[in-house]
RNA sequence: GGCCCAGUGGCUCAGUUGGUUAGAGCGCCGCCCUGUCACGGCGGAGGUCACGGGUUCGAGUCCCGUCUGGGUCGCCA
């Protein structure tokens, strides 16, 4: 049965004590780890989120009422221990961070039995993740688990820390909002005194930040909780956490610049780490040229090369159709995997496929100096020639290539050269690459939608020199906007916005806005724009993300407490589930098949 | 919505070409043990082989479908 732990209060964590504390008396709380019974002495390796102590109970010293009770302790029982700390007289345990002492335990309390856990409450876990979710409370208990947690409060904290002596101002926004149809899906909330009406849980609290400004509070930010109703991946979650900042009478160097500061003092202050800034600055159409990507891992190189010049001329019509077609033909160099079987090639041009690649070409550069290729008969030997030239083919190169519209090319060849660059183990795991991508286009067209849309946001300043191009070419005009990327993910992004009423007027017309239109979603803003707003700018981290990479996660549900799984339900809590007839007739809805 | 991977005692896995009564380690239960720390010794319990069909004399194994979890493409202003 249990008992109360009335008259004791626990003095310390158990990884706390060290040998500077032999000859204390203590109280200690927490969970039996271990229990090993050698008879007439017995060992219980005591648990808390600080780590393991050894307590050694004898009956001389404890009394055989605990010493009972010492007997019939299982795992993940709750206990108090009061005892004294002691040096071991035996061997010291150097696996463990206490192992230098124990706890002679005077006097023992049962606080709470246990069942036996479902899975082992262990570093490493090799249980299967569906069970460790639906006992989220048990995972949480592994100490690697709980070191991840705990690293991401020390983030929390030291954000705090650093932006508060920045001046920035911590100002909450709202979570139920004005539904805004542009971007991610919403979540939608019911109004029950406006039947039929709905609020709409924030995607970001982008227009809120920016009325932040309007009103003078010249440096904010939030680590604020945002939905969206998409779908999961490994590093996305529907509900996540920003850390969200917006500033006044700056540019973009201005937010680069606190941004630079407040990662460099994060990974000093979580992870002991020391970064160098300023980070360096890539341009969008740089990052795509050269990684294929506009959050490239630059911790390798495995380069695009355009070798559309070198083979606008051959007889391979893959090649010359995707020139013709207004694309491009490029390729990356494997080195020294000429050797690949057929087989692994093969699974190579599966994957490329996978990214809308209609094919791969490939070219392995023999070591006797000879060509082993799909493609090769198609050119002459000149031609050959020149394009290993161009790609630096060395004996015992893969070089592979990719011919279509500009898009496709990128991302067939991006994300092969990081599936290769993990395969060829390229990547040094131990570096942190910090790096900003930077003039990202304003605007990409949606095939699907027939018109440009934001590739940011709509309240984005275009760069002032490609202002005048706004209607003429909005292809070409570049946004001030900014991406910070950490080893090939995108932790974070943000933009100088628009603060003229007449830029942002033509902002939405090219992106197809009508004026009634635009100032029926975002009315308020746009008003409170005409009483006098400083220019200002922001950014945004995806905290997530940013922890998974300081922590080494490999997905995003080990640095969140209580995370969803793939299909957005909680498999300890089984939401989202029905609710009564009764709530559902007080909102005044009815259920439909959904479409 | 598409594609790929996985599902066998509580946990992690093995299970051959389809062939007797489905195995192991850990955990769990009982007894023993005064220096263990992956404690040890002896004994024991525990299985709808995810679910539903099908093929077959015979299915954990082959086929179809479903469910569950993961990864990914689309999607994520």
């Amino acid at each position: 049965m249990a008992e109360t732990m009335k008259g004791l209060k626990r003095t310390c964590r158990c990884g706390e004590l060290s040998a500077a504390n032999a000859g204390q008396t203590v109280t200690v709380m927490g969970w039996v780890a271990k229990q090993r019974n050698k008879g007439g002495i017995i060992f219980v390796d005591l648990r808390d989120r600080s780590g393991l102590l050894q307590i050694i109970f004898e009956e001389a010293d404890c009394g055989s009422e605990s010493f009972a009770k010492a007997e019939r302790l299982r795992s993940e029982y709750v206990v108090a221990v009061v005892g004294r700390v002691e040096r071991r007289s035996g061997a010291v345990n150097e696996n463990l961070a206490t192992g230098e002492i124990e706890v002679r335990a005077k006097e023992v309390r049962v606080l709470s039995e246990a069942l036996t856990p479902p899975f082992p409450i262990e570093s490493n876990s090799r249980t299967k993740e569906e069970i460790r979710l639906k006992y989220r409370y048990l995972d949480l208990r592994r100490p690697d688990l709980q070191e991840k947690i705990i690293l991401r409060s020390k983030i929390c904290a030291a954000v705090r820390r650093f932006l508060t002596d920045e001046g920035f101002l911590e100002i909450e926004t709202p979570i139920l909002c004005k539904s805004t149809p542009e971007g991610a899906r919403d979540y939608l909330v019911p109004s029950r005194v406006h039947p039929g009406t709905f609020y709409a849980l924030p995607q970001s609290p982008q227009l809120f930040k920016q009325l932040l400004m309007c009103s003078g509070y010249d440096r904010y930010f939030q680590i604020a909780r945002c939905f969206r109703d998409e779908d999961l991946r490994a590093n996305r979650q529907p509900e996540f956490t920003q850390i969200d900042m917006e500033l006044s009478f700056v540019d973009v160097d201005d937010v680069i610049e606190v941004n630079e500061r407040l990662l460099q003092y994060l990974c000093r202050e979580a992870i002991g780490l020391e970064v160098k800034v300023p980070f360096p600055r890539m341009k969008w159409i740089d990052a795509m040229n050269r990684y294929g990507s506009d959050k490239p891992d630059t911790r390798f190189g495995m380069e695009l090369v355009d070798v559309s010049e070198t083979v606008k001329d051959c007889g391979f019509s893959v090649f010359t159709g995707a020139l013709a077609a207004g694309g491009s033909v490029r390729g990356i160099n494997a080195r020294g995997q000429a050797a690949m079987p057929r087989k692994k090639i093969d699974a190579l041009v599966d994957f490329a496929k996978g990214y809308g690649a209609k094919g791969l070409a490939y070219l392995a550069v023999q070591e006797d100096g000879s060509y082993k290729s799909s493609f090769a008969k198609f050119l002459t030997e000149e031609q050959l020639a020149a394009l290993v030239k161009a790609m630096d083919g060395q004996p015992g190169d893969l070089l592979l290539f990719a011919a279509d519209k500009n898009n496709i090319v990128w991302s067939v060849l991006g994300a092969l050269r990081l599936e290769l660059g993990e395969q060829m183990g390229l990547i040094d795991h131990s570096r942190f690459d910090f790096l900003w991508v930077v003039e990202f286009p304003q605007f990409e067209y949606s095939e699907e939608e027939g018109r440009y849309v934001a590739m940011h946001h709509p309240f984005t300043m275009p760069m002032e020199e490609d202002l005048d191009r706004l209607e003429s070419d909005p292809g070409s005009v570049r946004a001030k906007a900014y991406d910070i990327v950490l080893n090939g993910v995108e932790i974070g992004g943000g933009s100088v916005r628009i603060f003229q009423d007449d830029v942002q007027e033509r902002m939405f017309e090219a992106l197809g806005f009508t004026k009634e239109k635009a100032h029926e979603q975002f009315g308020f803003l746009l008003d409170a724009f005409k009483y006098g707003v400083p220019p200002h700018a922001g950014l945004a981290y995806g905290l997530d993300r940013l922890c998974m990479e300081l922590t080494g996660a490999e997905s995003i549900r080990d640095v969140i407490a209580f995370p969803k799984v793939k299909d957005a339900s909680c498999l300890m809590t089984e939401c989202p589930n029905t609710v009564d007839e009764k709530q559902l007739a007080e909102l005044g809805i009815g259920i439909t098949e959904a479409q």
